[in-house]
DNA sequence: GTGTGCTGTTCGTCAAGTCGAACGGAGCGT
DNA sequence: ACGCTCCGTTCGACTTGACGAACAGCACAC
């Protein structure tokens, strides 16, 4: 997930224009109101909300204090599908000096916590995971074995080595296909 | 929190510099390089490390991506001997119904952030890595291959599915005995 | 009708962020 | 001593964001 968001290709301004538009109304503030209370002209919150420009962090920054909300979901991007890293994907994405490579998976969101687990299954019926609460995402690296993972309706195959990510906050399903299945499960909650 | 952070009186231009720098060493790379890889030059990096000046989203944007990193955190304001579970022995520490079973490895401390690398390496020379900051946990999860990996003087050998956790405010070290070793390394910081 | 108060937009001007180049310094092989 | 490469900083020039004012549109009162 946050691979997905740090690897979009540029900032969302259509995103910020429009949570501070969606901030602003919710709470009925008008555009020239909503300056003023964060010390900036009606220009550039005008053309801010519009899409247009590239606001800088003071101007940002204002902006969520007089909305009162927290700097980082001025700048959120929606919560997407699963996302999946298949063995040997990953080098592509770091490189370090020979023989050794790295790469950074998922960095920890601020103030989220991460609990390792290491699941096991045998081939039959899949576990029925309910959904947890909102914002859970749980990541999965396959240690061996073959699984099918993932939301209902959006399971992926994964294989030794694969690693996927998905939102936990909706109902989700796990099943092993082969015999000694086992992965490491990454539960991430805020 | 949000409150906190919301009623913080400006931006934290200095907790950004702050930041910024420290996920840049923390991946050992050059100030130069970073600004490379995020499209920057050289001379704007080095006024925001510096604490002067004042980003455009699209600066701090592509400065995440390059780094790897969600971008709410480059924006907040801010030990033991190793422990081996071999493959297998999880599943005497909890049982669900058959044919599934889930262990909790390790639990995150409160306060403490997580990020999900995946390592390869071939067999060569050992991977020396230095001390992180105090408070660093690694915990290390084998997919493939055989490694031997853990603070200087404690190594320890690791199959696929073996997971290892040990200090890493301390010298370490990573070696792979096969081809084709790959493992999830979650590195733990406070 | 006209006046007033608000909405959000679009101008020109100025300040500030960003860029590229040049700088001094450290490390290393020759 | 050199030459070379990389480090990170400082400089001037250009680009761009932020400001203030004037703008059109709408609603309501008189």
């Amino acid at each position: 997930m946050e691979r997905t968001e740090a690897a979009t290709a540029g900032p969302p301004l259509q995103a910020i224009a429009d949570a501070v538009r969606r901030e602003r109304t919710r709470r009925d503030l008008s555009l020239g109101e909503l300056a003023r209370r964060a010390g900036l002209s009606k220009s550039t919150l005008s053309q801010l909300e519009s899409g247009a420009g590239n606001p800088s962090v003071e101007t940002l920054w204002a902006l969520a204090v007089a909305l009162g909300v927290p700097f980082a979901r001025l700048v959120e991007t929606p919560v997407q599908a699963v996302r999946v890293l298949r063995s040997g994907e990953s080098a592509a994405l770091t490189a370090e000096r020979a023989p050794f490579s790295s790469a950074l998976l998922a960095a920890c969101p601020p103030g989220a916590r991460r609990d390792l687990h290491l699941v096991t299954a045998e081939p039959g019926p899949a576990r029925e995971a309910h959904a947890h609460i909102p914002g859970t995402v749980e990541h999965m690296l396959v240690t061996a074995g073959r699984w099918l993972a993932g939301p209902d309706g959006a399971e992926v195959e994964l294989g030794p080595g694969d690693y996927a990510c998905f939102p936990a906050d909706l109902p989700h399903r796990y099943t092993a296909l082969a015999p000694g299945s086992a992965a490491m499960l990454v539960m991430e909650y805020t």
